[in-house]
DNA sequence: CAACTTAATTTTGTATTCATAATTAAATCA
DNA sequence: TGATTTAATTATGAATACAAAATTAAGTTG
């Protein structure tokens, strides 16, 4: 599989480019908790930066969906709810079953050799209960699968999606049940891909879609009661 | 069908938004054209306003893929390419699809209403030769559809889509011919909505979204030749 | 005068400043 | 005292200032 490598990345990033990065993180990580206030002056002595990249960055977060800007009141992180776990899932799993069609097409045996590597190092991170060797293996798999589609839109669309769907993974941990049914659905999407057939790997991934939504929707309402 | 009106309109926009909407206007109907750099200064005079809230919105438009950001180099606005028509066409099929199944389950009889409404308008404006009038119902009922499915998300992530392929627009007028068919094309969407057939709405948009793109992508390929 | 240096100019990225809106605290009055 | 004004404070949005990088222009040398 080849990792392409960001030329840009020898030229420095941008401070408001390196603080959308960084803010993202602390969103879905929890630093920053959905519907709280986003400490502008705080946040400048910490990054030592001026207010002018972080309210760059702000404008972007905002653009992604992460953030609420309210004139005059400045920045919220928007909250994580069910409606939005239910707005992107089925999103996600339209656009990676479109991803599905595509890297069949035109993905090479090299790429899906490196791609059942990463399933399987997936599985023993699974039987050891390493569950950040396996969200981590997981979310590469997604993105091998992306990047064979060869649609940079699609990767970047997806990648975006996903973002907003990490902050589950930070506040809700899988149950043992859910991940073994993920697990074998993986399973599945894997052996679709080695055979190459677009049609079923594209269902196998609206459907792996569907579950993830189920799983994290049902915690989220069992947070609520 | 309710055009919920905008309540946040009330309070001023913001500087920085109002360029994203200038400037995204700008892009797309060729003031500002694709491969070249953006004068800040020459618009920040001809807006009256100071770089800080421009550079604000040179970032949104930059996360959204109408301009390019080079580090001390300044922006530039990206170009209309082939590879990003036939790359962001398929992705708008799958999410108009998608939203025309959503859509079949929550819309209201009094929407379908007003979307037939529309097309009708739409027809007439096509029978006049019209194009600008044809454009703008085209749009709305698209918009229409994707407002029935009742998802933000969804909305939001195809009318980012839909932009930038809005450039397509103004550097190239319709075909007769496929003016034609897609009229055709649209009657029968408006038909399986009208039936609240997904399974079938969803297929219809997909074709459709694949013959815009094979028109555009010939228009653009007689361009280069 | 063409190729290379070096200096002047412009542009860019970021910090700072400033006016105004929003919030909080203090004061007033029933 | 508690509700309501009014004043002080803080935060926000936008303009300006400034250092560094990139670009252009002017020299300089072979």
């Amino acid at each position: 599989m080849v990792e392409s490598i960001d030329v840009q990345t020898i030229s420095r990033k941008s401070l408001h480019q390196e603080l959308v990065d960084r803010l993202q993180l602390m969103i879905i990580n929890g630093q920053l908790t959905g519907g709280s206030k986003i400490p502008e002056k705080t946040l400048c002595e910490q990054f030592g930066v001026s207010r002018t990249p972080l309210r760059e960055a702000l404008k972007v977060l905002a653009s992604y969906g992460l953030v609420r800007l309210e004139l005059n009141r400045g920045a919220w992180v928007t909250k994580f709810t069910i409606t939005e776990v239910e707005e992107v899932f089925p999103i996600l799993g339209a656009l990676e079953a479109l991803a599905g069609e595509f890297a069949c097409q035109n993905i090479t045996d090299a790429d899906i050799q490196a791609v059942r590597i990463l399933h399987e190092d997936m599985v023993q991170s699974y039987l050891h209960k390493d569950m950040d060797a396996y969200f981590t293996l997981n979310q590469q798999i997604h993105r091998s699968i992306l990047l064979a589609a060869k649609n940079d839109t699609l990767t970047t669309a997806c990648q975006a999606l996903s973002l907003r769907m990490k902050r589950a993974r930070y506040l809700a941990n899988i149950t043992e049940i859910r991940w073994a049914t993920a697990v074998q659905e993986h399973d599945q999407i894997i052996r679709f891909l080695e055979a190459k057939d677009g049609r079923k790997l594209a269902h196998a991934l609206v459907e792996h879609m569907k579950a993830n939504q189920r799983s994290i929707v049902s915690w989220l309402q069992d947070q609520n009661t």
